[in-house]
DNA sequence: CATGAATGAGCTTTCATTCAT
DNA sequence: GATGAATGAAAGCTCATTCAT
């Protein structure tokens, strides 16, 4: 083994080229995780599968991952990502009617994310949460709530321009997300079993959105009945 | 702890080993089991761990269901796809609109099944379909075909009535299921965790009702602007 | 229920009846037991099998055996049986050629034992003898060393009448027991699972015996060459 | 206990644990698995035994072998089927007379598998045929079908040379065979108890071979008496 | 750093045996 | 005597994790 070159190595970055290797590694690992574990789930993920998808062995997942459960954490907190806030200036910036802007947000959240691998990542939280309640807390202030808020803002712009009914925006933003993570689940769980049926993700969501729409639209002429 | 009478014990209870007890026995494991499915998943569900939670060992549990899985299945019958005629009767005899009818189904759904420990085998499933795939295809069959069938049902009876726009039936179920689904499931993983921002779920489905109701309403005097 | 004679009853056989059921009950659980052992392996028959087969609930067999491994036991020495005193006589009072005694034992044997259950007695012991050493010793007392006994004086009468070449005894009464044990074996082992080329054992018997005959007849003509 | 020689000691073993010796490995599990399976049986021998008395752990016994049935066949092939090939080539190649062949084939056959404990196999294999029916067609396939081609074509060399009678062929490898067999089954049933009345097996093969011979030997001047 | 042979706790399922009735 | 519900010790196999090399 040759001594390093102690000084250069000092001065231009420590650490730079060994971390490189320490954080390229992790990578691979991750990403073999990130599919693995979106396809069979967390506890039908052996260990090796994710070594040998990623190039190494099975010893080296555990050079950097002190466990598997340390792994699907680390999964999750690569993978939420910073995209918020390029998602947060793009709606800002947006001109039309907010009904287009919610058509936008629901088009744009399954062309980014809800037809790629990352989409089997709400699925992952919501199945093993209760097993890992740190990632669990974690996940809901990463993700959960700047997403909420995203969408808190959009249904806020629709009722301020009077395109939208007023709500209680805390169960409001649930009217845009649940048909979204629902089609999250679905498509990663029993949608990957039930064959015959299939679901095709843009004829779902374009019902969803144009009856949540229509939902939301001021007063129609005449309200539905009601027996009582 | 009050002091037991001894006499009165003697006569009732000689029989504390061998409790003959066979009519009981398949209830209470029932239970347990579903009590801990929902709590631990179901792999992660030992089955000595039921039988210890229904009072009994490991070896009875295998007398009265031959598999684990057969259990999870009588779970599934018992606390849900058992209840399917109950309801379709109730809905096929239903007086009042459509609207009222639907207002119906939810609330019933949520006070019978979403409220119960029952509505946690929903995000069980979703989370383990994928490993069980025998599983999975028991309960498309026995719960998700019946289920889907029994919305689309209530939902025709609005179009046919003039009372809902029509839509295409396939999709239209999950307008309705979406909402649902997605509080159980949220109910049961990421709910636990999240303490502080708490889903009152009768508000969360008043809200998700009315919209879904005013975005089926037929024609509403003025449609949402699309800009294009 | 009629009212039994009590006198008559306790004046003959103050036992008889009582002991009847009580030996009736064994006796059917014995049956039961040999054919499952014969065909299912000792290990294989579960004693649950062997009581409904007799017709009883599992608890009477435990009453009657206090283990499977008595119950093995009990089958054994049910099954041996004094036999050997009936052949003896038929052997000692045959009158024709050894040549056509021997053909009469095989053939007997066959008739008689081979072709019934009891063959699977035999294997039954080898297969099993090593598990229960003191059973082993019971059987080659009672069984082997008195067949041997009956082999050993046919040959030797073959022998004293001019028939046989002489032998040395202690061997010469296994080329009669090696074939006849053998087949017993295949048929209840190997001959049950590879169908196809199955063996008819009255043309096996034919050829071996008949070739033993020719065997030990005395001086061919023509002996076989020995290269050395 | 010998003081060690601290120096070499450090230098030849400093690997207790982690003893890194695959290649090994499968030799001493196949030769555990061999004495056990002999010695109590298929059934009966636990997987751990069988580790344990080749001195690794339960999990590497199927690190090398994917199932206990597994490494049974392994266990066949390793000391039977494997050697086929070897001897068809020497029988091919015998010069002398056919009478000669066969008394090496027994001989040869007593020497190398039936004094071994590899003889032991074929007693398992009748004892637990019936029970494990994949091994049974495995058995068939891989030893009885060779082994008795391998006979065949003795006799049929025989019979070629005008040395043997005719006689049909499929019965006919049962001569050569049944004792064989048998005495393989004797000396690991019965043949433990026993003692006393032990069984030479040299002295055993030799008659019976030699009354074989007499027996499979072209028309000998004076056929044995028949009284019909 | 990387490897992969080795480990052993853990899981489902079976079944001889017990014992209250 | 007879029953059958209940038991719990095994046994085969898996796989996360370790550690000598």
């Amino acid at each position: 083994m040759p001594l390093p070159l102690l000084q250069s190595e000092s001065t231009l970055a420590p650490h730079i080229k060994h971390e490189r290797r320490k954080d390229a590694r992790p990578g691979e690992l991750l990403d073999a995780a990130l599919t693995l574990f979106v396809e069979k789930g967390f506890a039908a993920t052996r260990a090796e599968e994710v070594a040998k998808l990623a190039g190494v062995s099975k010893g080296t997942l555990f050079l950097y991952f002190s466990s598997k459960e340390e792994l699907f954490k680390a999964v999750v907190r690569e993978n939420i990502s910073g995209r918020f806030p390029e998602w947060s200036a793009e709606f800002a910036s947006f001109q039309g009617s907010t009904a287009d802007l919610l058509r936008t947000c629901m088009s744009t959240w399954w062309a980014r994310l809800g037809s790629t691998k990352a989409s089997g990542i709400s699925k992952l939280m919501m199945s093993e949460a209760r097993n890992f309640p740190e990632l669990a807390a974690f996940y809901q202030q990463e993700v959960i709530q700047p997403g909420n808020e995203l969408i808190r803002r959009v249904l806020q712009r629709g009722v301020d321009r009077g395109e939208f009914r007023p709500m209680d925006m805390k169960y409001g933003v649930y009217l845009v997300l649940a048909p979204m993570l629902f089609l999250s689940m679905w498509k990663h769980s029993l949608g990957t079993c039930c064959a015959g049926d299939e679901l095709n993700p843009e004829d779902y969501i374009a019902l969803q959105v144009e009856t949540l729409l229509n939902g939301l639209s001021i007063a129609p002429a005449k309200p539905l009945n009601t027996t009582h």
